[in-house]
DNA sequence: GCCAACGTTGGC
DNA sequence: GCCAACGTTGGC
């Protein structure tokens, strides 16, 4: 099973949005990065965990947990010139934008933030979220640090690295 | 294929 | 609102 991490800016779509939709479900769409589109594609798969953050406020941090119910398919906000996602270089015939549905499993019992991931750099390695300047919004993340970041959850993590 | 200009992301 | 870090575009 893989593990991911999707950002949104809650002022587009947040964890209470998500809470809300039909069958706590939503269409990941709009994502138009190359290296995104790619993970959305080819990575993703049914069953896949992965962290729902929240980013561009204040204090970003991890809020939730959602899981993949269909695989990626291609973004058909794409093909409709009203949309703030249309892009005409996509078409049905070769779609270019990709994207995946997901479920609600949970919110955290607390958000992590990106300040307290950053106090654990060292424990938790090389994370794509953490790379300097990293714009990449649907990043893998590992089993260990997916492991690492549910005990930061639970306050059962190793004290902080300097 | 290079690279300058421009646009976007996202933390601060 | 600012700006660093990228990604994309388009002229050459």
């Amino acid at each position: 099973m893989g593990y991911w991490l999707l950002k949104s800016e809650p002022a587009t779509f947040s964890i209470a949005d998500l809470e809300a939709a039909s069958e706590q479900t939503t269409s990941w769409e709009g994502v138009r990065n190359y290296q995104a589109r790619n993970f959305l594609r080819d990575g993703l798969r049914v069953g896949d965990q992965a962290f729902f953050y929240h980013s561009g406020i204040l204090s970003p941090a991890i809020a939730g947990i959602v899981e993949i119910t269909r695989e990626g398919y291609p973004d058909e906000t794409a093909f409709d010139p009203a949309s703030a996602y249309y892009d005409p270089a996509s078409t049905s015939a070769q779609p270019r934008w990709y994207r995946v549905d997901v479920r609600l499993n949970r919110r955290l019992r607390r958000p992590i933030t990106l300040t307290e991931l950053k106090q654990h750099r060292e424990a938790l390695g090389d994370f794509a979220l953490l790379r300097q300047g990293n714009r990449l919004s649907v990043l893998p993340v590992t089993a260990a640090q997916w492991v690492l970041i549910l005990m930061l959850e639970a306050g059962l993590a190793p004290s902080i690295q300097k």
